[in-house]
DNA sequence: TCAGCGATGTGAACATAGATAACATTACGT
DNA sequence: ACGTAATGTTATCTATGTTCACATCGCTGA
């Protein structure tokens, strides 16, 4: 179908190869660039970076294959957020820190929602399509283990008292990920600092996960 | 900008005045009806109509416009399965009435969701773009209602011991709207019945009103 | 009653978009 | 050095949103 693999490894900026630059992540920066990322025309892609519109099809099949890349490559900024939040193959030392990993890590997620609205409605957007077709893909052993590895760091160290289930897990991230969604809506209440939304939400979520079901 | 009001009360499917039916209710009906209302095309209604594609800007100054009139009939939609949730108008009784009020308010929202996912991705989807532009014209007395209503019900019935607050109502809604997102999403853990999604959500919800801040 | 006017629909046209096919050029390996 | 694969171009097709000039229906007021 469409080539992906080295894709965001690639020299970044490079009008490189002269005669025609490299293409395909020229028009992945430019995509990723674009303030409404699904509504982006190839063409407008193409024109701006001096190039034909049928020269985008050397190396995307297709318009949805080109943002289907985006998406991927949003994906693994996402990931980069949560690694940047703790250091997922080291356990929490004592209580304060787990809680702190997990506060952190909702940080992140609404970080990224704040930082790249346009790469967070093509991964969770419109019916989550772009959300679905990448799960299939990726190998999601990276951003879905954070979570739960946040939520067992809170059990290990007695901030819950017990171990946490794949509920547990769906609930937090609902909170998260519907604070993140209201946010970006500008519904009023959503719009504090990032850091006491993210406060907000953990420690609330947190209060739930103390008591059995 | 649009001819608006009296729309969502014409008679339904009548092609009553003959020559020419009513248009602009068969437009939004055919709307409504779409798989994917945001990515429908205007010339496909009409002709699916046996009419031609300009008649349909006798009705909707663009397609934009047409789609707003449809996401506001679909929020009329949800603020009517709210109304059928419960009567804002009695106070709960007890304290069960009040959690199941609280509980079928979920209930509603998750219902919308899974009955009307197109709707749905309308109003809260593309960066929220038609839900902030209906927030700003529909008397929002009604849906924003509930939430508080059924929050203050739970205190006053003893659920809760604090009066609810803002940031009450703001997790609440998260964690919902939160739960309603990723199911659609299909996230695999989302995709229980609707009424255990609502009730987990709820329950949980519940669990962390019961402490201060 | 009927002239006329406003509401509604038609036909043709324009601009932009995605997409494809045939052709041109460049770069690179053997 | 040559030829083949990679990459870009030109031309073209179809679909869509949108507009404009024109046609037609139906109702209203003299």
């Amino acid at each position: 179908m469409s080539p992906r693999a080295e894709a965001d490894q690639a020299p970044v900026s490079a009008t490189r190869g002269f005669h025609h630059g490299n293409l395909r992540q020229a028009l992945l920066d430019a995509a990723l660039a674009a303030e409404d990322i699904e509504g982006l025309s190839l063409r407008h892609l193409a024109t701006g970076l001096g190039v034909t519109p049928a020269a985008a099809y050397r190396h995307f099949a297709s318009r949805e294959d080109l943002l289907l890349e985006v998406a991927r490559i949003g994906f693994t900024r996402l990931e980069s957020l949560f690694a940047g939040a703790f250091d997922i193959s080291r356990p929490p030392a004592d209580a304060a820190q787990a809680q702190g990993r997990f506060m952190r890590l909702a940080c992140a997620y609404l970080q990224f929602a704040d930082d790249e609205p346009a790469l967070w409605r093509l991964i969770f957007g419109a019916q989550g399509a772009a959300y679905r077709a990448l799960s299939a893909v990726l190998d999601r052993r990276n951003s879905y283990d954070y979570l739960p590895a946040a939520l067992l760091g809170l059990h290990r160290t007695g901030v819950v008292p017990h171990p946490p289930s794949e509920r547990d897990a769906l609930f937090a991230w609902s909170a998260v990920h519907g604070a993140a969604s209201l946010r970006l809506g500008r519904v009023p209440g959503a719009l504090m600092p990032l850091e006491d939304l993210a406060q907000e939400v953990t420690s609330r979520v947190l209060q739930s996960l103390r008591s059995p079901p």
